[in-house]
DNA sequence: AGAAAAAACGAGCGAGCGTTCGTTTTTCTT
DNA sequence: AAGAAAAACGAACGCTCGCTCGTTTTTTCT
């Protein structure tokens, strides 16, 4: 699946989605309508987003904030009790968004090959059509409280385990060779994360989000690929590189 | 080298070092004797980062600042006349200090494969001995003002372009296959700072700088390296992997 | 259209911020 | 040991922050 289709996809999911969460923090939005709460709240997080990865989520002011929403200092809090409680609302809709699509793509595969190909190139479409809250949760993690640190950082190590599963399972088939899967693991995320957290740089080489997804299932593949499936693979089409 | 020998040698390095910078920003200090200005830098600096890494630089009060270091609010702005110019002092004193490293080790090499093993051996070590810098630059480029964010981006790039050049020098050499450089000295970065980033997580693994570069140049080893030279360098002792 | 409900407004409050400076303490000099 | 120079001190200042609440505007309902 390229980009542009996944892209699609997902949003027609969103809509449903964001109602679904609304329920959670509906007894703390003095708002009625169901309507403007969707609506402003999405103006808010954008706003949000645009702002902190600009200067970090403390140093935006509620004045700065009001700007950029285009509504008053009055009127966000009545989406919201306090600051903070603004970055909770935020980081629970997207976390669980994001893992609900990653988990249902993942799921969809059968091949263990497929599955390690699947769960690299919709993390890198994920992470791209969402790039500003992946930033944004990647720099603020270490600023926020307790209970809310600690669901990012479960958050972060959730989504490795995933690839060290599929990497052991792979191993037990004989489709991967021996290596230390979770140290592997560990790396494909670190390279997973340097595309939203560097986009400026990939963009400014016009590096497409569909390359880099290429480029990096190539050097997992060269890594931990057993040699009878990497010619195998080879005569189904080429490994993408150059 | 393992890093205990790293270590050693960069300590001696750094307090010659630290009185050269000083020069620069002697004007601004209002403290005369020399020995006390970089006795009480020292523990500003550290403070400085512990403090931040904790709850973000923009967070961390002067009134933090005076409580960890262990100086009055007085005696700090005897060091710095504002909280923007204390961590400009900091940047560059540690940047320069970094580069400085980083190309001696480097250029001490010849052959194209021990450049590639060093550059990425010895940014390593680097970043293990000073983390808390490594780990507060990264995060706070983003919240500095425009002329320092400048030199933050430029330095990262600075970096990359070393491993872009030794592989294309490698290539041209028959040492590497072709590939896209730009992009693997993308990837070899975000590895290498997944280290500094991630220290928490390494760590509670038990793994060590030493076993994590090894891992590191495997990798990269396996992508890059031509099958003569992969040949060569087994027989010359494994290429460290499991 | 007019009344009632809902939403948006923004000046104002107290707390806490970065920074200053007159004073006290420590160190150096003779 | 005493006077001078250097360093450290911390209460106080002006300002900006997060947040509130009485009021105004907009929307909904009959």
């Amino acid at each position: 699946m390229n980009y542009t289709a996944f892209k699609k996809t997902i949003s027609n999911y969103a809509k449903d989605f964001c109602n679904e969460d609304l329920l959670e923090n509906r007894k703390n939005i003095r708002i009625k309508k169901e309507g403007t709460v969707v609506k402003n709240l999405d103006k808010i997080f954008d706003a949000t987003l645009k702002i902190s990865n600009k200067k970090g989520f403390q140093a935006m002011t509620m004045r700065d904030l009001s700007g950029e929403a285009g509504l008053s200092m009055g009127a966000l809090y009545s989406y919201f009790a306090c600051k903070e409680d603004l970055l909770k609302m935020l980081q629970s809709q997207r976390r669980s968004f994001t893992k609900k699509i990653l988990e249902e793509h993942i799921n969809r595969e059968t091949g263990i090959a497929d599955k390690l190909h699947t769960a690299i190139r919709v993390h890198l479409y994920l992470s791209e059509a969402m790039q500003p809250w992946f930033y944004f949760s990647y720099m603020e993690t270490k600023n926020i409280s307790g209970p809310e640190q600690a669901k990012a950082i479960e958050s972060e190590l959730y989504t490795e385990k995933i690839f060290e599963q599929i990497l052991n399972d792979g191993e037990k088939s004989k489709v991967f060779i021996h290596r230390n899967h979770k140290l592997t693991a560990s790396i494909i995320k670190a390279m997973l994360q340097d595309w939203y957290l560097k986009r400026w740089k990939y963009a400014k080489r016009n590096i497409s989000v569909e390359q880099y997804a290429k480029y990096l299932i190539s050097i997992v593949e060269t890594f931990c690929l057993s040699p009878e499936h990497k010619k195998m693979y080879k005569t189904r089409g080429g490994n993408g590189l150059h």
